[in-house]
DNA sequence: AATGAATGAGCATTCATTCAT
DNA sequence: GATGAATGAATGCTCATTCAT
């Protein structure tokens, strides 16, 4: 693929990912889409198979990106206490800046086994970074409780969502709660 | 509306309940939903609106379900510890109980701002519910916390419905490590 | 099928024999149809799986109606002459009578294998009436000499469907020709 | 056209009858023939100006090749048995050594007034030469008996076509039996 | 009340053809 | 001459909903 096909793929990617955001799967048609874009209907199919594969790769692309971000932050914390914030702000974060497309996460394609597929395995690996972060630190049962703490999360993004006045005071104010709720709460399975 | 009309009015929904979690809102076509429940397709809509509001009725009866018994069982339980336990069985026996049905919850329709209504409705109740156990003991910012612990319980119960080998004893587990983590965790908010 | 229904399936037929024999298949849509028809697009699809399978009912009908006129015609004829005579007679007068369909012979579709394997039975069945007209007459291979006189019919049938001032005159005379050409050819072949 | 382009010009047409001649004139993709000549997509419009043109040229390759052959054949034979019997073989033969291009025969393009224009000239051709070979022998009404044969020969090239297991030893004995039957036809019509 | 035949809006996708390089 | 990326017209079919019976 050379530099001019990349950049046009970049750019129905971002096409996609705005209206997709803003309509939802059903309710985007193609054309929406390619004229956003700037291009014909028929040049989506140069670079994707369907419209279940293009939601699938703005889906990929975005998630591809938070996994990246998330493990840098990880990488460069020090300690536990450090990474659990790095990963609730992050977590939170990309809900906020993702205000304005959130039919992206509740109105995705319904019977796409692969994109299924998919969204499974960048889960599991979100669980496993922070599994790991947390084995470091010698917990017990560690899937358990990354489990939970990514559950605490993603309970409050819905807030950040919903409501449209969320600040990133407040957003900043839950990342310190979630942190402190949950050392205290693990703070006995540690094994210092 | 007389005894007969109601009987039929709950096999329609006995039947969409069926169709609904095996196939999800846009595979189920009526005709799907009114073979299965042994009626003309016509009789759906003089019991319903459209297709849209018969989901949303069986999401409803659900839920209403799902609320009256954590109140019960709320009610029932003595001590903090106790509802919180209760509620963290009834929470993920619920979806034990609906595995076979998963697409309610996850294929829903895409658009219906109504049913999103609703539903933010009844996470609203629900978080209520247990808002309320945790003021009872005096906590600040019960909010926060109520969500924190339906959020735990939310992912919790993906690995139920996903897990096909999941069982009651691993579920009865989950329920007492996710009490302990939060009752450690809120500890030293506690008033007493 | 109730009679009205059994009505309308005839009149879409109708109108399909009517689109179809005038601008073949491809260039025909089924919209051209129903209107002819003078119903909604959805109705053909109560009635026929799809475009293939109307076209398919359309040459069905149309070829019954053949095979069964030409049994009618040569159960009724007195003797090897007068029999083919009715078969000659019978297949160029189904053409002539089709001028203002031509398209339904030669704008079929191209790969529906369902199609062929029905116009394959067809074929072999006309074949068959004449082999049993020639048996009678205890010729050997009879076979081959149904098919050579299927032949000479189906090759004088174009000057029929094209040349525009084909009379019925020169029709009954073709007929006479071929009869009597056949009959010499195969005269030292009959048991007599 | 230098010598390199009539190559090329030829390679695209072989091309054309291996693909046309198996998946048929709908089925085939201009793609599939530029993939299969080893050629860019476009190259193709700079020697044929459309699919259905390209079509057409295999075709009138084709039929130019049968009755320059066919004539060679009349030319070169003596006595109207002997020129009969090798219009018969030609006719067949041709047929026997396409077997795996039938697609040629019976999946051409619908609606192309021009292809339908050129067919009917071939056809026309092919009767004249037959025509001629019986003016020879003085008979009246040559144009019909020419039809005649030609149309017994035809429908016996369906056998040929789609019964896989058709011998030449078979293609032999059809050609006597068809010269046979056709001579006895038209013994008294002969002027000698 | 119950039926089920009829309706018709709605849309992803293909592929022959063009034309800038 | 050769390329191949871009174009965009064109259409069969589904299925929620209606309404005459």
């Amino acid at each position: 693929m050379s530099g001019a096909q990349r950049e046009k793929h970049e750019s129905i990617l971002d096409a996609a990912f705005e209206v997709f955001g803003k309509k939802g799967f059903y309710d985007t048609k193609i054309s929406d889409i390619t004229e956003h874009a700037g291009i014909a209907k028929g040049t989506m199919y140069l670079y994707f198979k369907s419209k279940e594969e293009l939601f699938a790769a703005v889906t990929r692309r975005d998630w591809e990106t938070f996994l990246r971000e998330l493990n840098y932050q990880i990488k460069h914390a020090d300690g536990l206490r450090d990474k659990l914030q790095k990963v609730a702000k992050h977590h939170l974060e990309y809900y906020y800046e993702r205000k304005a497309h959130t039919k992206l996460f509740f109105h995705a394609p319904n019977n796409d086994p692969e994109l299924m597929q998919m969204m499974h395995g960048f889960l599991t690996r979100y669980m496993a970074a922070v599994r790991e972060v947390l084995e470091e630190s010698g917990m017990s049962d560690p899937d358990f409780y990354a489990k939970a703490y990514i559950g605490m999360l993603d309970r409050l993004k819905m807030d950040i969502l919903f409501e449209g006045d969320f600040t990133r005071e407040a957003l900043e104010k839950r990342v310190q709660q979630t942190v402190r709720l949950f050392l205290q709460g693990i703070e006995k399975e540690l094994s210092e």
